[in-house]
DNA sequence: CTTGCATACTTGCTAGACAATCGTGGAGGT
DNA sequence: ACCTCCACGATTGTCTAGCAAGTATGCAAG
């Protein structure tokens, strides 16, 4: 298995370039991604780029209306909310199922430590291994569509997380209990136990992100939550 | 809202189109669907019929390799109980929240009334009213992401079922009286009883399911289960 | 009977072009 | 001065034509 990187098309490695160029915030919602300029920019052919860009909109990491550019997709409060409560809706009955043959996954023990080992650094660096927890639990009953669709869901997640640049919110000490809590309740065979706790720990994240997106409309808006009628002319 | 139903584009609609065709049983895994052919009979260019059959291969709908010709899925026994298995996991966990408040959704009550009025004719005619009771159980929680995972899921459920001619391996009565305890259930906001009965419900589906597709290589196999190597060259 | 090669078929991608549509800006009327 | 309407540029949707690359199949040779 050495060369397992080597990419499988073009449109693949574009749109691989793509995503993570999105989810690192190099590209944000304010500039338009025509095809003519992707194209140009990968020195491809403008169907090509078309292919790409079709992918990731497929993959809800950018949206596109009818005639217009394709655009970062910019997930507001309510958005995130439906993001975390589908995530809560998966994981919770996952939780549940562990815990009936007392599975505990060795890839979630070990996401674990990997954030107690960056408690001292930026508080960017817990989100990757934050991710890597919860999808190792979801992993852990070997269910492909499954996977699929909670690895749809972190997408979002991690192009929400992108947009706030100051990750304060994350108590990486709180997180990190909470997580060692529910991999011991598991492993007790209390799966209301563990649902119920994720509950919590996906609800407090899942309110301060959508107070921390909806919070922050650029520096002129002062009183995002009193917005006036006039200002809605379209969406 | 008198054109509803106009095709936005060519893409879309050769891609709805395809996909009746599929769950209708007139596609079937065993003829190659070219890009050529099918521009050729929707006359359009070989770009478009490609676009449309990319969409449904993300889909799931439809399986390609390399430089090969795009083909029908086709889901074997395993693949039908990883579909079940993520219906149920997604399922089961809105069954909980559903009884915690006691919504009862007025689309599953009806669409099981429609179940217990079809019990006399074909039971091909059951899927459709059972496949909108569960759905409506799921968009009852209001939440989009969730409903579209779902309805990817009975999508293939779908194809799955189109291959099984012979569908006498529904019981109706059963159905419909199974569908009526788990709405009595939620009424109860008894939330693990409703799952519970789910998990079991959707188990003898998938099992069913998975036994009759398993078992039908064609007119010719009389044993199934004791191939020998012979007979087994490329797939 | 197996192995190797050549050919046909299909897809991947490119280049260029035209029509349809959306957004924007300016001209004209009130 | 303000509003309305039209024309223009920009962008996407789709088409035509074609070349290159890969896969599969058939045939010939060992």
């Amino acid at each position: 298995m050495a060369a397992r990187v080597t990419a499988t098309s073009i449109v693949d490695a574009i749109s691989n370039d793509l995503r993570t160029r999105i989810l690192e915030g190099e590209l944000t919602s304010d500039l338009a991604l025509t095809e003519t300029e992707m194209a140009a920019s990968y020195d491809v052919a403008r169907p090509t780029a078309k292919a790409a860009i079709e992918k990731l909109v497929s993959e809800g990491l950018l949206v596109r209306g009818a005639h217009k550019s394709a655009r970062v997709a910019e997930l507001g409060p309510d958005s995130v909310r439906d993001i975390y409560r589908a995530r809560a809706y998966l994981e919770s009955e996952v939780l549940r199922r562990l815990a009936v043959t007392r599975t505990v996954p060795e890839g979630a023990v070990q996401a674990n430590r990997d954030i107690a080992a960056v408690a001292g650094g930026s508080a960017l660096d817990v989100v990757e291994p934050d991710m890597r927890f919860h999808t190792s639990l979801i992993d852990a009953v070997g269910n492909e569509r499954l996977s699929k669709m909670y690895r749809s869901l972190v997408s979002e997640v991690r192009l929400c997380m992108v947009r706030v640049q100051s990750l304060n919110l994350l108590d990486t000490a709180l997180i990190q209990a909470e997580h060692q809590r529910i991999l011991e309740l598991i492993a007790e065979g209390d799966g209301p136990g563990a649902a119920q706790l994720l509950d919590e720990h996906l609800s407090r994240a899942r309110e301060r992100l959508a107070a921390a997106i909806g919070g922050e409309a650029g520096p002129e808006a002062h009183h995002p939550s009193s917005l006036h009628p006039s200002s809605l002319h379209s969406s």
